[in-house]
DNA sequence: TGCCAGGCCGGGT
DNA sequence: ACCCGGCATGGC
């Protein structure tokens, strides 16, 4: 598949570097990660500067808070109760596992990491791969909605397809580099926002279709 | 005013 | 191995 380089180069003409992941620590964007499960980012944003102005966005306060307080400072990203309790798991998780410190995880095997992340109720592949990338600087791609739909929209894989085949389409497409793995993903959610929203055709303004004739990419 | 947002789980087929 | 309902706030 030799589109997905193309389509990077594109984007970052189009776009130009994009910033992620928004957060001071590793732990602060595993946390984000956790509260943007299927929720818009200013909605987490409140989250954690509630958490922030309680200076409660660390592993011992999140651990010692009852999951009611938790939920109650989280609110406005959706969801509270259930995210109340992921955030909990995630961090019996860092506890039992790493000694509570995000530091203690780095250093570990990338896919041991990620299975274990995968064990913790509540976090799921994107959220893993988040955590993995954006937090802890491994090369693994993150998937999301609308990586699936930017791609399907441009015909290079249908959107039916599992999380594990896209992975592995730009796995096996790419070169493994943490800061390029970086910004496509954060690229891929730029245009998807911007050109290629849900229920509407193929905008033809996007920049990956700006020639006529679609993509130039043979 | 509905629709949408950087998913995931649990129960059912 | 999939499919579906539930979970919830805030911006446009």
């Amino acid at each position: 598949m030799r589109k997905l380089p193309e389509i990077y180069q594109k984007l970052f003409q189009a776009f130009g570097p994009q910033h992620w992941w928004p957060g001071d620590s590793p732990f602060e964007i595993s946390v984000g990660a956790i509260l943007t499960q299927n929720t818009n980012w200013g909605n987490v944003e409140k989250a954690i500067h509630n958490l922030k102005k309680q200076n409660a966005l660390t592993v011992k306060s999140i651990h010692d808070m009852p999951v009611q307080k938790l939920a109650e400072l989280i609110k406005p990203a959706g969801y509270f109760n259930v995210k109340a309790k992921r955030l909990k798991n995630f961090i019996h998780f860092l506890m039992n596992k790493y000694h509570g410190s995000m530091k203690r995880i780095v250093d570990g095997d990338m896919q041991v990491i990620r299975k274990n992340l995968l064990d913790v109720n509540g976090i799921g592949p994107e959220t893993a791969d988040s955590i993995l990338l954006y937090a802890l600087g491994k090369p693994v791609f993150v998937i999301d909605a609308y990586t699936k739909r930017v791609l399907s929209r441009h015909g290079i894989m249908g959107d039916e397809k599992s999380y594990d085949e896209f992975q592995e389409l730009f796995h096996s497409a790419l070169d493994r580099d943490v800061a390029m793995y970086n910004q496509y993903h954060a690229l891929l959610v730029k245009v998807g926002k911007v050109y290629c929203r849900r229920q509407r055709p193929l905008c033809d303004r996007c920049p990956l279709q700006a020639l006529p004739g679609g993509f130039n990419f043979e």
